[in-house]
DNA sequence: AAACAAGACTGGTCTGACCACCTAATGTTT
DNA sequence: AAACATTAGGTGGTCAGACCAGTCTTGTTT
């Protein structure tokens, strides 16, 4: 045979998903049904299924079964990220792209900042439990870009392993909140620069 | 046991791959090899070996060995495409967050660009062997951002897995080639906007 | 009715056995 | 000596069967 039997498993599954109609939350059949079903052994359905759980399409729960999974959770991104990283060379790329995507994401989150959302970050800036990591994950939601999001959270999760965190003045968060009430994106990048990518460019 | 073996096994190859300077190319250890130095089974070596492999980190041929792969195309795409890019929401995000990459390279790549790269464009147009695809290759390698480029790639190919190819006509480029000779950053992005933005946020 | 215990699932792992295939060493012929 | 054919060992691909470790169902006991 040419074709690999994991590989004619996984359409083979991926075609049960389809007919059954299948969505998240649904478990599909056990791995010594679809054995018995594709007439195939069962290491061969375990292949196609780690596949489909590293792409995060499916989840596995001992002693319970397998189930469709919800998009979002993908280990796609962090796994690729690990493997980029992994060149020493790619640091300063890091940080630039870090910083480019951050500038991104406020420009999102500037334009769709809801009420509700704004309410979320004034609320932190008056109890001042706000610091720099949470103000960027509100940032990220408030952008509603969910893929953005998460490459922008691996890039941060490598630099903060990476580097020192970044420590603002309250008055930073306090000029950002107002800048993002009216909506001020060159108040909002204005800030951005003089204090974090300026800083940054001093540093090795 | 609280972590599942084929998962350790996973990082643990990760971290022979780091020490031993493995590059796209190199053979990695065989599967029984690896499963004595790991010491766990067989079946959880080729369990995890088979997650890497539909991302595309690693290649396996059938006599031969496994080997570092070139980060690039694979399966990962059309399986990512068929079984996710069903949601819509997915799909928005993914064409918003690939242009908002795209004019980030366009804007490093307007900065950047050394004459040798731009020489290299306007070769491509002169000889009319451009298209959309080349073009963009050309900016994200003149952004001189390896991990940006990286990124934009992958988003990339799971763009063109599930859309139509861009195809514009051969004075957008000629526009666009002059905008970078005199490295004239919003004609480039205005082209940008007109030519692909735009039409894209007609589509469905 | 509530609490408990036994059994029947399910996924997780290992072992050992083949098969198909490739490579390189070996031997044979020219 | 060079070209060819053969062979032996290594590698991924696949299967079957066994056992473990959890979860859930079911039926009995209290």
């Amino acid at each position: 045979m040419t074709s690999k039997v994991y590989v004619e498993t996984l359409q083979q599954i991926h075609r049960i998903i389809q007919e059954d109609g299948l969505v998240a939350g649904d478990k599909i059949p056990s791995e010594r049904e679809l054995s018995e079903r594709l007439k195939v052994g069962r290491s061969s359905v375990r292949e196609a299924l780690r596949a489909l759980e590293f792409l995060g399409i499916i989840e596995t729960r001992r002693g319970e079964g397998t189930y469709m999974k919800e998009f979002g959770e993908h280990q796609l991104i962090d796994l690729l990220g690990t493997f980029i990283l992994q060149e020493e060379k790619a640091k300063t790329d890091l940080v630039e792209t870090k910083v480019l995507l951050e500038q991104l994401c406020l420009q999102l989150a500037c334009k769709r900042r809801s009420q509700t959302k704004l309410d979320e970050l004034k609320k932190m800036i008056r109890q001042k439990t706000i610091n720099y990591e949470r103000f960027l994950k509100w940032v990220t939601e408030a952008g509603e870009n969910y893929l953005l999001e998460r490459i922008w959270r691996v890039l941060n999760d490598f630099f903060t392993s990476n580097y020192d965190a970044i420590s603002l003045p309250i008055t930073f968060y306090e000029n950002m909140g107002h800048a993002f009430e009216t909506q001020d994106i060159s108040a909002i990048l204005d800030l951005f620069t003089e204090h974090v990518v300026m800083p940054l460019s001093k540093q090795p």
